[in-house]
RNA sequence: GUGGGCGUAGUCAAGUGGUUAAGACACAGGGUUGUGGCUCCUGCAUGCGUGGGUUCAAAUCCCAUCGUCCACCCCA
């Protein structure tokens, strides 16, 4: 039996490579424009730091984790997110007691063991940013202000960012109560999850696909009408600085976090154009988190990002990613002793930066002519016994065709000139 | 975890119980023994995901299993 990948996985080939580094370096761009650092952290952490960092109740600490024993007997989790290792980074290195706001960003594998399908895999991977230290909302819609960027500069700008606030535990707490109450005589109406959602996250059934869901729910009460002042407030000012900015959005009352560790500014960046599994982008405001794990009582606020489901959404848009697919020279040898000198003059080009390769085959001159064009190459370089004897080369220019003698040591001249 | 679709060459596939499993692309070699893209010729699955079963006969029917895709759930 052959040995093959597991599913839910997806090897990243050579010739896809590039759209996978296309998007890291234009997301280190724009991060380097907003100051964010990049931080790396591990791909396993001690599975209390998710337990307690995501949240006891929430799907991914209690049925999609990769958690596992080591040798020692403790219990590791493959990161199922990148924020609470970012977290636990910041309070582990007491980065926070440079007494400024610090942000961050990385790029990961993340693992959930979720059953996979269109824009979901097991191993996936996710960038983001994190903003430590800043109550104001202007941080939140810095941290947006990133992502719609990067959108922007990929060719991808008609996403749709929906944004809302979830509150803070105070008034979240209340609001929960009285869509509760709202609900509670309408329970034997909704479908089987919301019925199991009441207790657990009564706020999810606002936003059940299922129509039965959908009539129960029509005029309950929304969770933006019962926020506190200070929530209204800061949500308020996060409107001003998106005008502000230039970030179009839609305010979205069904936008709802997964993890518990979220607060106030809740948002997602969504497309229809790519399956059941839209969300391309989801963040917002985390307050308690660092606390929650032992750090000091500082805010947060930050995105994570899928890179597969932006692939596919840049597939979608028809995004031409660049791609050098030529070379300076192909360097074609006929004869051992030709050989030889080739294996000195390409070696001279590479050190000097020149993209140059060979028949690794030697095979005969037309095979290598064909290969010379398949690699892109610009030119291609005839190296056989006439040559040898006069200390030169034939440079066949494979566009124009035209062929000149070109002297050995002039040859880096040469093709440095005519690039 | 639940439901459904699909597994024939490197890729896309035809074939729906009857002799040696179409075709296309890709790849390799040759026509052209020192010159590429075009063209022509040749080659390329004792095998139809895997294991059982039914049958005189299975890629084709049945069962199981694995893989994959889509959806639910959930999330990026």
């Amino acid at each position: 039996m052959a040995i093959t990948k597991l599913n839910g996985t997806k090897d990243i080939l050579p010739e896809e490579i590039h759209r996978w580094t296309y998007v890291e370096s234009m997301f280190r761009e724009v991060c380097d424009t907003y100051g964010f650092k990049e931080i790396r952290t591990p791909v396993f952490e001690s599975t209390e730091l998710f337990k307690r960092g995501v949240g006891e109740t929430t799907d991914i600490v209690n049925k999609e984790m990769y958690t596992f024993e080591d040798n020692g007997g403790r219990s590791l989790t493959l990161k199922p997110e990148g924020t609470a290792p970012v977290v636990r980074a910041l309070i582990e290195n007491k980065i926070y007691a440079n007494g400024q706001i610090n942000k961050m960003f990385y790029i990961t594998p993340c693992f959930r063991s979720e059953r996979p399908q269109a824009g979901r895999q097991r191993q996936f991977h996710q960038f983001g940013v994190e903003t430590f230290g800043s109550d104001s909302p202007v941080a939140d819609a810095e941290v947006i202000a990133v992502a719609m960027t990067l959108f922007d500069k990929l060719g991808v700008g008609e996403l749709e960012l929906r944004i809302n606030s979830i509150g803070c535990p105070e008034c979240r707490g209340k609001y929960r109560e009285i869509l509760q109450d709202f609900l509670r005589p309408k329970l034997d109406g909704l479908c089987e999850t919301c019925k199991s959602r009441f207790d657990k996250n009564p706020m999810r059934i606002l936003d059940c696909k299922s129509p039965e869901c959908q009539k129960q729910v029509v005029g309950a009460p929304q969770m933006l009408d019962y926020i506190c002042d200070d929530c209204k407030t800061d949500f308020e000012e996060l409107k001003v600085a998106l005008t502000a900015m230039k970030v179009p959005f839609i305010v979205d009352a069904s936008i709802v976090r997964g993890l518990d560790y979220y607060t106030k500014t809740a948002f997602e960046i969504i497309t229809n154009k790519i399956g059941a599994q839209g969300t391309v982008c989801g963040g917002g405001r985390y307050n308690g988190l660092i606390k929650q794990l032992d750090g000091p009582d500082q805010p947060g606020v930050g995105f994570g990002m899928g890179i597969e489901r932006l692939l596919i959404v840049m597939k979608e848009f028809g995004v031409q990613v660049p791609q050098d697919d030529t070379i300076d020279a192909f360097v074609a040898v006929m004869g051992d002793k030709a050989k030889i000198k080739a294996l000195e003059l390409i070696q001279d080009m590479r050190r000097a930066g020149l993209k140059v390769q060979m028949d690794l085959a030697m095979r005969k001159l037309g095979k290598q002519f064909e290969l010379a064009d398949r690699l892109g190459a610009r030119n291609t370089l005839v190296l056989g016994d006439d040559e040898l004897e006069k200390d030169a080369v034939i440079v066949k220019n494979m566009e124009t065709k035209e062929q000149v003698e070109v002297p050995v040591s002039n040859i880096l001249n040469y093709l440095k000139e005519s690039r």
